[in-house]
DNA sequence: GACCACTTTTGAACACGTTCAAGAAAGCGA
DNA sequence: TCGCTTTCTTGAACGTGTTCAAAAGTGGTC
């Protein structure tokens, strides 16, 4: 991670890293299966990071957009340190092949525990969405994320400035979309929404 | 081409297309920069066989979501030969520093086609947008094809037919939502939607 | 034809991720 | 302590993308 933070994950190469760690360069093979399995500790090290800053906000906040707002932004803070070298990163992570996607069962626990995240976001939340919405919204908002990590990877404004921008006007937007989730001319849409996630979530 | 389509992309060495081209290894550099500058040609040709394919259905249909349907069918049909590879293609293309990326200037010829091409299918259509949506939504459907291109590459269903279920389904929300856009309560989240894309497209 | 500048071509060399056969160390039962 | 197995460690070697200095070719001018 020191290597990787200092000269970025293409110029960092395994044998310098072996001799940093003080072992011989087929040693490190011994217990990384290659240079992308070192990646998976700097998820876990962000995602464990993130829980911490976002368990900050569920506790003090309890409207649903204050806390969509916080915990989105808690992780464009967390991550903001290794923005440079993140893309190569997540260009690895693009891979479906690669045990880095976060689609990937290898991820399984990790993308579980963000969506159960958001899970409680919601319940302890005075949103009051559609019943026929609210067991996919975790599941929803999880790729709400997703969608702001890909934005915050091509965002190349100082501070990704761009990003909270994003996080900041898009919010509302889910909340007030949240809200009318229950009105019966939005409810066909979001009832065909659902359909559509049900459907592709079990082999059709 | 040949040798990507046989060998996939990763097994395909630089060595082995300079041989099959007739030229010496360095050669093969001093015509493209990289192995990834050959995908550029992959690509270049999948937007022509694509473009080709949507003209008709352009012609046959007028109705906005049988031609979205169409051009978006076209491009699963085009691109299935490829399927197999492709993640390894879209694997560069998601380094937002490669050439390849679909946001790099690079790209900005392809992109404004197939931004164009969707500027047609909503114009010469029976599509009635809120005048405010109008001008943006062809880069929102062009950022809809980009969502099911991931979701393609992700698609280890069988002739990618989930994939094909996915442009199914949200072809009829993706009609509704741009029926209902003019009505009054749906106007305030659209006008907000359209607000947001217009912050993010100039630098804030 | 001789000279020159420029373009094209070449293959050796390099860097780096990865593999592997061989050896060293550690654990363990007798 | 001795032998055996298992775990750990090593560095040489390999394949591949990429670079580069040198050679070969091309075309134009006098």
């Amino acid at each position: 991670m020191r290597l990787f933070n200092r000269e970025g994950y293409g110029r960092t190469t395994m044998r310098a890293i072996a001799a940093e760690a003080g072992v011989s360069l087929g040693n490190a093979y011994y217990y990384f299966g290659s240079k992308e399995h070192l990646i998976q500790a700097f998820y876990d090290q962000l995602q464990a990071e993130h829980a911490a800053a976002a368990e900050r906000v569920l506790q003090r906040d309890s409207r649903f957009d204050q806390r969509l707002h916080g915990v989105l932004h808690a992780w464009l803070d967390v991550a903001e340190p290794h923005h440079e070298f993140a893309g190569e990163f997540f260009r690895n992570a693009a891979d479906p092949k690669s045990p880095l996607s976060p689609f990937s069962p290898e991820s399984a626990p990790a993308r579980d525990a963000s969506i159960a995240l958001f899970a409680r976001l919601v319940e302890e939340s005075d949103a009051k969405p559609l019943a026929a919405l609210r067991p996919e919204l975790p599941q929803l908002l999880w790729l709400l994320q997703m969608g702001v990590v890909l934005f915050w990877v091509y965002d190349d404004s100082p501070h990704q400035q761009r990003s909270h921008a994003l996080v900041a006007r898009i919010v509302p937007i889910v909340d007030r979309l949240v809200r009318l989730s229950r009105l019966p001319v939005v409810r066909g849409v979001i009832d065909d929404v659902v359909g559509l996630v049900h459907a592709l979530r079990s082999p059709s």
